[in-house]
DNA sequence: ATGATGATTGAACATCTGTTCATATATAAT
DNA sequence: ATTATATATGAACAGATGTTCAATCATCAT
C-alpha cells in the first residue's frame, strides 16, 4: 500500500522542478511521433529532399495509404509541410529544430 | 497500383541520406521512450534529484508497479541508473544527453 | 464526358503499450 | 522465525497504434 512519502522535501522540490501539464503534453508528442521508425524515416527523407507521396512510399516500401496517413500526422504537428502540384503532393521538412534533436540524439547512441 | 518511381534520382540520393537500419532502430527506440508522458515525468524528475520508486509513485500519482516497470524500461535503455540501499532502489539520471535533447525539443515547441 | 492517375480517407485488423492487480523476492525489525 | 516494508515480476486487460484494403476525391489527358 504506502501511499506516503519517504522524502517530502525532495518530491516537493522534484514537482517543481517537472515541467508545466502543456509542455509535458507538447514535448511526448514530439517525442513520440519520432518514436516511430517509418515516421522517423519520413522525416529523415523529406529533410534531404522534398518527396511525393508515391516516392516515400517506394523508398520505405509501404503503400502509399500508410505513407498519407502518416503524412496527416507529421502535417499536424508542423514537422512537415505540403506542396501541391497538380495531382502530386510534395512534402518537405518543415522544422529546422527537428534536425538538430536528431543530431542530438545520434551523438547520444553513439556513445553507448 | 503505380509501384514506381516519379523521381528515381531523388530517391537514390534519399536512401542515401537515410541512416543506417541500426541507428534508426535506436534513434526511434530513444524518441519512443521519450514519448511518453509518464516516462518523460520520471525522467525530468529523476534529472533533478535522486528518488525511490515509493516517491516517484507519489509524485506522478501512479503505482509503485507501474514505476518499476518503467524504470526497467528505462534502465534498460540506460536512461536512469539505480542505486541500493537496503530496501530502497533510488534512480537517477545516467545520461547527460537526455537533458539536452529535451532542451532542444522544448525550445523547438515555444517556437510554434 | 470518360478514364486514368495520385492522393486521401475510413473501416477493419493485428499488434503493441501502459496500467492495475496479485504474487513473489529481498531486506529490515521485532 | 515471523512480520512488515520496498521493490520487482507476471498475467490480464483496455486502449492506442500502424498497416492494409476498399472506396472516394481531385486533377489531368483523351
Amino acid at each position: 500500500m504506502a501511499q506516503a512519502y519517504v522524502d517530502v522535501q525532495k518530491v516537493k522540490s522534484a514537482r517543481k522542478a517537472l515541467l508545466n501539464p502543456e509542455t509535458i503534453t507538447s514535448l511526448s508528442e514530439i517525442f513520440k511521433v519520432l518514436g516511430d521508425p517509418t515516421r522517423l524515416k519520413i522525416v529523415l527523407a523529406v529533410a534531404h529532399a522534398e518527396l511525393c507521396v508515391q516516392d516515400l512510399a517506394s523508398l520505405l516500401s509501404i503503400s502509399e495509404s500508410a505513407i498519407s496517413h502518416q503524412m496527416r500526422v507529421l502535417k499536424t504537428l508542423r514537422l512537415v509541410k505540403q506542396r501541391r502540384d497538380g495531382k502530386m503532393a510534395y512534402y518537405s521538412l518543415d522544422d529546422e529544430h527537428i534536425e538538430d534533436l536528431i543530431r542530438v540524439a545520434t551523438r547520444h547512441i553513439s556513445e553507448l
